[in-house]
DNA sequence: GATTCGGGTTAACCTAGATCAATTTTTAAA
DNA sequence: TTTAAAAATTGATCTAGGTTAACCCGAATC
């Protein structure tokens, strides 16, 4: 049940077989159904969650009550808010599950000590984070640079496993435009 | 010369006299004057940049020609082509001084030496590229939710440092607004 | 087999903000 | 102090994409 995430961090770092073991014995394994809730607003952020299998999204509801949908993840991403987990503050997105979905997570509190015994745990998390930084930084350059659909035709090239996944409104939201503009955008391609 | 970067370190990680001595040993100062490059695009980044004194820009150019700012930089902030720093790319950015810059440098096959023998260093770096992240998370959330109008009001009370030092246009750039729409929301106010 | 429901499409109309083209103000240089 | 260059403003016009509202379709559910 674990080789998934095993293979997934020994992509960036190498662990000796007690290192596996011992990281193997802090995760928290975690079902939710479609539909249900992992994170609420409000709520403490406990944990940070790998995706073994299914697919989220989350988002963001603003004060006029409309969603904005910041990440989708799928089989082999992390997912929390990690805004709130790493400043300890409540939680201000809802991460929902769009299919049954089965998670591996792991608490803050046990990772900071982690990264003090090991410190090639501190190294995965800051390369994820480095990564998570650039592409954000390459959608808020998608955001300036191109109109809608340009976003589209990037956003089926980068995440092809996830466009074929979600509904197409999902996808709209995300992308930041109406899903009626999204339909149009389809027609015309 | 070195008191304000150590003060600025040392807001998150605690260094003792010895760990202190050797990280300026590390550092190399660089100059430079209003309009000039820091970094362009093409060429290797091989630093990245604390700012002592002074405002520079981070853009891209797209391929019609047209200039992105992705981030301002005033005094006590990191900046480089962080993506291509981390993956070892060429620089797809342009970073340019605004204003004379005096900065301090620190090149990538040092830091990864440092964070081994002194893992504080790493976690000073996660903890700067994770605030780095949340600050990119709030611009999307931003851009996906706020009018022009708005995000305008937003970066003013976020960043009231840079809104009064950096001409007009370049902010609209940064926001992603023609400076006559700025123009027209400044004149509503 | 009829019916609800989630998702997608279409058409008519509207608006925020872009674009274009001057003009004015500010700053810097000569 | 004059001139030039950089930045900001204004007005007229245009357009991408939003909004509203209806309709369609396939897959569950009754």
């Amino acid at each position: 049940m674990y080789q998934q995430i095993t293979a997934h961090i020994q992509r960036d770092i190498n662990l000796n077989p007690s290192e596996i073991e011992e990281f193997h014995s802090l995760l928290m394994e975690k079902k939710v159904s479609a539909k249900e809730f992992l994170i609420e607003p409000g709520k403490e952020v406990l944990y940070e969650y790998y995706v073994v299998k299914g697919c989220l999204k989350a988002y963001y509801l603003d004060k006029k009550g409309n969603k904005h949908i910041l990440q989708f993840a799928v089989e082999d991403w992390w997912i929390s808010d990690f805004e709130a987990f790493f400043k300890g503050e409540p939680s201000s997105l809802h991460i929902e599950a769009i299919e049954d979905s089965y998670l591996l997570g792991i608490k803050k509190e046990i990772l900071e000590p982690l990264y003090e015994r090991i410190p090639k745990f501190e190294r995965f998390f800051r390369i994820k984070t480095t990564n998570a930084f650039v592409a954000l930084r390459s959608r808020i350059l998608s955001s300036l640079q191109l109109d809608a659909r340009e976003r589209y035709l990037d956003f089926c090239a980068t995440y092809p496993s996830i466009e074929k996944r979600v509904p197409n409104y999902h996808i709209a939201n995300y992308l930041g435009i109406a899903p009626e503009s999204l339909s149009r955008i389809r027609k015309s391609l």
